[in-house]
DNA sequence: GTCTATAAATTGATAGAC
DNA sequence: GTCTATCAATTTATAGAC
């Protein structure tokens, strides 16, 4: 392994250490409610997901899900709302390296290694925006904004102190972001490569995409 | 516009213009119900839609909709399944011309170009999977293995005969997929890009990831 | 082939006892 | 805070007239 490989799984590591998914519910219910509407949300979808599997998944029956959250819909919001906080506080720690290559290749490892493990989360975040309600799903916009603007900053950043050659920022941003998000839909653990693996390989592809010296 | 570039428009113009998704379904009747099914599937997902949703958008009664097809699935599995073969289509095309850095030029301009302005059909074959039956997912899972073997036969070769220097050719076909695919999650018509002008920027970004000469 | 009417089941959510 | 029981609405699908 590379000295820039090392460091690159380095910094990730430390950033993907400092998020907590689960900081916003206290008790072993909550969690447990949360968990099993994760794991539905993720597999069968928002639209397929009754209150049923949920109560069934947490061990408590639908009435009592009720005491914990107002509707369906606002565990979905508060879930959603959650992992898109945790999404940009990842990329904003990545983001925060003084080198914008250095930057680019630990946002693209963090970034696409949370999409491989954290895959139940991932795909709720960034596939059930649909079902929100509009001020919820309104709220859930300003996040994602926020993130591409993230990104979008760093990559004008390389692009002008040269560590880049960028033919069209915000096209290379979606691209970038692409990469990582689409790993959501088709990565299963067992596969060919571990999120550390895939996350690494996919830093290199993106540091290629950008015009940094390998 | 460069020679490249503008070869690159017309060879992949023309794969686009033999595709029809239209070809399986003859009458009116059946065409309006595809097309809200296609419509409602892409807005609000497969369990989302109603039966009620699917009888306005064509301006039939529910009872009607089960002259044309048995089931709500049924008809998903028609759509998916075609979706899924005009996409192989595709990619077969752009696969067949003889120089593998021209390929995959026009592969990734057609594939993300067709994600951009089929967006709603796209969006139903690339997300909906999940609501099909296991016998009709086997289905849908050959054609996409199918697709997948194609674009890793096409960087294969170009590994093999100095066209590309790719580290992983398992990888960088799945993210070569993941920029197109991705697509249909985020683009919205009227944006920073028009399809074509998406589809050309991709290709160049797939070209320098698997280390193209510009 | 299309309609109205309706069946049979499930859904999200509430009432009230403990 | 959890339960059982239940409501009101909606869902997919069918029956039968035209």
């Amino acid at each position: 392994m590379g000295r820039v490989t090392a460091d690159t799984t380095t910094a990730g590591e430390r950033i993907l250490a400092g998020l907590d998914l689960w900081a916003e519910w206290a008790t072993a219910t909550q969690r447990a409610i949360v968990g099993a509407a994760l794991e539905s949300f993720a597999e069968r979808g928002f639209h397929g997901t009754s209150l049923k599997h949920i109560a069934q998944g947490s061990g408590l029956s639908t009435a009592a899900l009720y005491v914990h959250f107002a509707s369906k819909e606002e565990l979905l919001f508060a879930l959603s709302r959650r992992g898109h906080a945790i999404a940009l506080d990842l990329v904003r720690a990545a983001a925060a390296d003084p080198d914008p290559a250095t930057a680019v290749r630990v946002l693209v490892y963090a970034f696409t290694r949370w999409h491989a493990e954290q895959r139940t989360t991932a795909r709720v975040v960034q596939y059930e925006q649909g079902a929100l309600t509009a001020a919820h799903a309104e709220v859930i916009a300003g996040l994602r904004r926020d993130t591409e603007r993230v990104v979008r900053g760093l990559l004008t950043r390389g692009a002008e102190d040269g560590a880049f050659t960028v033919p069209d920022v915000r096209g290379a941003s979606a691209a970038v972001l692409s990469l990582g998000i689409d790993v959501a839909r088709w990565f299963v653990p067992g596969g060919p490569w571990t999120p550390d693996a895939l996350g690494l390989l996919y830093a290199e592809l993106a540091g290629r995409m950008l015009g940094m010296p390998a």
